[in-house]
DNA sequence: ACAAAAGTGTTGAACGTACACCCATGC
DNA sequence: GCATGGGTGTACGTTCAACACTTTTGT
């Protein structure tokens, strides 16, 4: 059942780019496309817009059709129109990035119908499309916005240490941090809740275990606190 | 002659929210619609996104034909697509805002067709579809980015004094600030060109102009500097 | 001379940065 | 007992915030 329009209309997807964090890296979430064009090649999950349903909502279609994830954390990052990005058509895309806890969706990933594969987000393979601009924008927003928000904790496990909270910032941020001023700054923000437990099975001292205590984080925002690492 | 696809598409729009500031506000541009739904309400300025332009080009000459801006720095903000945001079918818009020298366009603006105004972001009409949650959006962006990026200047005319360029981050941000700590400041981050001029006909001690050295903020960007106000 | 806004410095508090050693645990 | 990473405090410099009076100009 085709449909008809007055004037043309561009075709409106969404794309994702999917964040996920192991010891060392990094990485994204990649599907390897089937069809021409750029039949083959690694491309970020994404697809048409339905008629009925939020953008918000198709991105998450999407991610859940071809990668298996679900309830993750995801947000608009940039609506990308230049005219000749797909070659067949008008496409516009509405961009968008998902954080996710890599343990949690290591294997899902890779169970779907298509390859799904994580890369470390620095040495990615040959994009299709212009999806590689839209890896690096989504590299750029999550630096700056990590700093002012607590997004990073969608990343680690629910219990996590403050080594594994300040790798985290240095693998985002691409610098190394301070030890004591990192625990300094982080414990004094006073959003984590010490759970009183360590490490299991490490090779050496284990380390506290913490929690983001969001309700504490919304309680404190409405009083005019600023996150800020 | 119609256009004929296999899968419903929605319709795809730009608006804008267009920013100038005069002695006292922070003022929108707003244009009167001519026809329904919303007949008579004020609106944003917008329309359809042509299939050989980019998205950025559908903004400019929206705003070109409608309010006669040319020229003006203009962003995207975001990408709205809640299902029922027009009651008479799917579209999605991609916001973008706008900033003006409100002096060099105030007449202009009002010398299309169709009936175009200025009006105080904090006092306006009642706005068709969700536009008032679009200028929400974009004022909120506005006081972000204004903190960090060199974007004030815009709204100035290029020739400015402390006095005015303080009044702007003020009107802004919605507060007071220190006359002493913010010359200071300003001052000290050394991308002011001090022009030995001052103002004419005041009724009172003239103040030194300035400009915005945009050579030099780029260089010193270049250099690892960070504007922060 | 008066009204109106321009212009100017100092001080204390808070925060950021640099830096090195002992501790607990598993092997 | 040794290797591995966990955990801790201080001193200095920089930045931020609070604060009031003199200067210039036009009327």
């Amino acid at each position: 059942m085709p449909f008809t329009y007055a004037y043309a209309r561009p075709a409106l997807t969404v794309d994702c780019v999917v964040f996920g964090l192991d010891d060392a890296d990094l990485k994204v979430l990649l599907i390897q496309r089937g069809i021409e064009p750029f039949a083959g090649r690694w491309a970020l999950p994404g697809g048409f817009v339905h008629l009925d349903e939020t953008l918000d909502q198709a991105a998450r279609r999407e991610l859940q059709e071809e990668t298996g994830l679900t309830k993750v954390f995801l947000e608009q990052l940039y609506t990308v129109g230049e005219v000749a990005r797909d070659p067949r058509e008008r496409v516009v895309t509405v961009t968008h990035y998902a954080l996710v806890r890599l343990s949690d969706h290591q294997v899902q990933a890779a169970t779907d119908a298509r390859n799904a594969a994580w890369f470390a987000v620095d040495d990615l393979p040959p994009l299709a499309f212009d999806h590689d601009d839209i890896v690096e924008l989504g590299l750029r927003r999550l630096q700056g916005k990590v700093r002012y928000q607590p997004i990073g904790f969608e990343l680690l496990p629910p219990k996590f240490s403050l080594t594994q909270l300040q790798r985290m910032y240095e693998i985002i941020l691409e610098r190394d941090l301070d030890k004591r001023n990192f625990r300094k700054k982080v414990l004094s923000l006073d959003i984590l809740q010490d759970l009183d437990e360590v490490e299991q099975d490490v090779a050496h001292r284990a380390a506290r275990l913490y929690r983001f205590d969001e309700r504490k984080y919304r309680q404190k925002i409405k009083d005019g606190f600023n996150f800020e690492l």
